[in-house]
DNA sequence: TGCTGGCAGTTCATCTGATGTTTGCGAAAG
DNA sequence: CTTTCGCAAACATCAGATGAACTGCCAGCA
């Protein structure tokens, strides 16, 4: 085991006792490394790793800190490292995006406020403004897109949820998607299709706010470019 | 932007521009350090934080290579991470999880393999050996639970839903939800919701599969102690 | 009294150079 | 042809020095 894992171990260990919580401030550096018996360069090694998988944070001229811990947070980086991923794996991805999405918008339908329910309707109302005529302001549909979305991840009362439809619909992801679907009249029907899962929503009715999220969902699947080797 | 940040950007780029591919191997240090403008130190930082995010692989005395990129390689992470959430959070969890393997079920069901029935009920025929009369091998029993889980993942031809399901039910964080399960006879009852959702399996029906399973985790999450602080 | 600006101390950021450890490979010996 | 040995390459780690940014405090001013 490489001293910057036993770092990375040994504050995870500190955090899993107790011995640091969330807000907490971790000692400076040069005592830190001598805690854990590593110099210097190895600790920061071992902190800048904790620092991209959002455990920790550090300001320059202040300290490093131990973040909130949230789902949000832990879950973000992964977003980063999914647009890695071959196109190959779209299908795949797409289909785990759909089952926590039509999970998300069964339970936003039950749970979401009035108000919530009005902030949806006002992100698809700028859908009109944007598509006049044959053009479409391509980037602020994408734009639109993502915020309905959310605003249904959002409402779901569960942030673990809500992070992982985040990572796996996010804006670097969804843009690449976008990228793939170059059917005639996409736009009118993700949007006949959004106003759908709207009315459902209003309604209150999750089984129908599930079947629309999975519709919706499973016809941008088939719009998916086939992936190149078949089986 | 921190230099490190350059570094683990300007990588990503390599990768995503196609310069670098899944084996390749990256330039030494100096030439890396020299060619993103950074000092070897900021450089080392970079890549080891793309070393623990399962991008890279490197290995003392030889050199540093790009990983398969596969979604079981970058999701694994996150495993790590996920058991420094509060207990608060394991209902949230523990609901993805369930959406997660009920979805896995249905999958499994029409792909699983005659052979990996077989191997699904060798391994619930482990079971009676471990229980016998009042006391119970407890850890066998969980890595029983583990492995039959496992089986079911692997075999639903979505390997992102099967890495997604190995962070969300892995072995420490099934540790922990085993830690707070005391319920008298438990494990008589989970074997006994295993041994429904293989006859589901064996018999290639999705639905009844995903209901049992999602009857099984729900009786899981009854089980979960209550969170503490109400709203 | 209350606010503002600057100063000093602390802490992280980065660079440089040196030394240890491991690996891969080719040459030499059998 | 196989095995063994040694060298060079590459990463691992350390130590020291300098720079940059933030915090807190305090004096000066209105």
């Amino acid at each position: 085991m490489s001293r910057t894992d036993e770092v990375v171990d040994g504050i995870r260990r500190m955090i899993l006792d107790g011995q640091l919580r969330p807000g907490d401030r971790l000692p400076v550096e040069k005592d830190l490394a001598d805690t854990l018996q590593v110099s210097r360069g190895s600790l920061r090694e071992g902190v800048r790793a904790l620092s991209i998988l959002g455990v920790v944070h550090t300001r320059q001229g202040d300290g490093t800190y131990v973040t909130s811990l949230d789902p949000a947070r832990l879950l973000s980086p992964m977003a980063m490292v999914l647009d890695l991923q071959d196109d190959g794996a779209m299908p795949a991805f797409h289909s785990v995006r759909r089952v926590l999405e039509t999970e998300a918008a069964g339970l936003a339908a039950t749970r979401m406020t009035d108000d919530a329910v009005a902030e949806a309707r006002a992100i698809l109302d700028r859908v009109p403004e944007i598509m006049h005529g044959a053009s479409v302001d391509h980037d602020r549909f994408i734009e639109i897109d993502i915020a309905f979305h959310r605003v249904i991840a959002a409402h779901t009362g569960n942030p673990v949820l809500e992070a992982l439809i985040e990572s796996f619909a996010g804006r670097t992801v969804r843009a690449r998607l976008w990228r793939g679907l170059h059917t005639e009249g996409i736009e009118e029907r993700t949007h006949g299709e959004h106003e759908a899962i709207w009315r459902a929503l209003a309604a209150r009715d999750p089984e129908a706010a599930r079947i629309r999220m999975a519709s919706h969902l499973l016809g941008v699947e088939d719009s998916l470019p086939r992936p190149e080797n078949l089986e």
